[in-house]
DNA sequence: CGGGATATCCCG
DNA sequence: CGGGATATCCCG
């Protein structure tokens, strides 16, 4: 009996072993009080031949066999935080993909960026961290891929998203232009629709400019060589009390996007974006019933005149003292905009606090 | 909203 | 002395 287990679950390499033993392991999942069961299911048991367990445990073998100094590790598969998960490269120290889920609470809030500051993910392993002197001077911003602004509801949880490991290099006008109306618009579909879910992330793609071979080529900056994406992702689901209605892919060259660009120029099928990252975004969702999402949405970016309107706003409430109120609000004028309603008692309100709080600065030092 | 640079101070 | 934190300035 106990030879037969032996051939049929190992070569001879193995046959000076005098037995295996197989513990069952569900005692661990279901505690039992009877302590005579508990001997029971602990005692060891040999396993008949075609017993499927066999399989894992051959498995098992060839594997302390071949990874004698363990399994080649590239770090955890996701890394979890209050308000998103992701999944990140070590070697090009940049996210391999950004998830999160949006709705009308937390997209809204007091938390303030100005709390928050970039740092190395205390969770990834530190010579695999991209730094900030990585970025410091190398002519590309930090892109959030999980943006601060959909965290406004909770400071913690928007500390989180300056991590590095939601960071990836980014030009610059692209950041705080096109795919910053991106995300405005992502957020706004939380007006439209109960909940929305986001993928974001980088991906690199060759140069098709060329006749020959087609060729991935990206900067990499600073010391620690944090990779250049050529272009940037997102993966947009909207649903509706909990049922998948629309779904779109977008990749957006990284580099400036003007204003005569659409959003709907990027749009990709999932699928194509899939096989260039390598990720299968979202493996539990079935698609027969989810449309485009730019057929059941407008996938209208604010244009020129609404997106100076909306950072001027931001300005406003973003001033300090009465300089940058009064320099934000003559933007207007410069740029032939004009204030709704909202943006001047916005305008009349902040002017009275920051007079009062001028005010009490000219008595402190006259105290002093 | 999205991002910068620089001056200054403090501290080990 | 240099690194880090902070305040204050700036841009689209």
């Amino acid at each position: 009996m106990s030879t037969t287990f032996i051939r049929g679950f190992a070569s001879g390499t193995f046959a000076s072993m005098a037995c295996v033993y197989v513990y069952n392991t569900r005692v661990f999942k279901t505690p039992s009080s009877d302590n005579r069961r508990l001997d029971e299911e602990l005692k060891p048991r040999i396993l008949p031949a075609d017993h499927p367990m066999l399989e894992d445990v051959n498995k098992l073998e060839t594997q302390r066999r071949i990874l004698k100094y363990g399994i080649p590790d590239r770090g955890q598969e996701y890394y979890i935080y209050d308000n998103h998960v992701l999944a990140y490269d070590q070697a090009k120290k940049i996210p391999i993909w950004v998830a999160e889920h949006l709705n009308a609470q937390n997209v809204k809030g007091s938390a303030n960026r100005k709390h928050s500051k970039f740092k190395p993910d205390p969770s990834v392993n530190g010579r695999f961290n991209a730094e900030n002197d990585d970025y410091f001077k190398s002519g590309w911003s930090r892109g959030h891929m999980s943006p601060a602004g959909n965290h406004k509801f909770n400071q913690e949880a928007m500390n989180a998203s300056f991590f590095l490991s939601n960071v990836v290099p980014q030009n610059f006008e692209n950041n705080s232009g096109f795919w910053n109306r991106f995300e405005i618009y992502c957020r706004n579909l939380t007006k439209k629709f109960t909940d929305v879910r986001v993928i974001t992330g980088p991906v690199f793609l060759p140069d098709l400019e060329e006749d020959g071979p087609a060729i991935v080529k990206y900067p990499v900056i600073g010391k620690g060589q944090v990779a250049v994406p050529t272009h940037l992702y997102k993966v947009v689901l909207a649903e509706l009390d909990g049922k998948p209605i629309a779904l779109g892919a977008f990749v957006v060259p990284n580099k400036p996007i003007g204003f005569d660009k659409k959003l709907t120029d990027f749009i990709v099928p999932l699928e194509t974006l899939e096989e260039k990252t390598g990720v299968e975004f979202l493996p539990k969702l079935n698609l027969s019933n989810v449309k485009p999402l730019c057929q059941v949405d407008s996938c209208h970016l604010k244009t020129k005149d609404e997106f100076e309107l909306h950072i001027i706003t931001r300005q406003l409430n973003r001033a300090e003292n009465l300089d940058q109120l009064y320099k934000a609000y003559s933007k207007l004028e410069k740029k032939n905009l004009k204030p709704d309603q909202y943006m001047i008692e916005l305008f009349t309100k902040k002017e009275m606090e920051l007079k009062e709080k001028q005010l009490l600065g000219e008595r402190e030092k006259k105290e002093l």
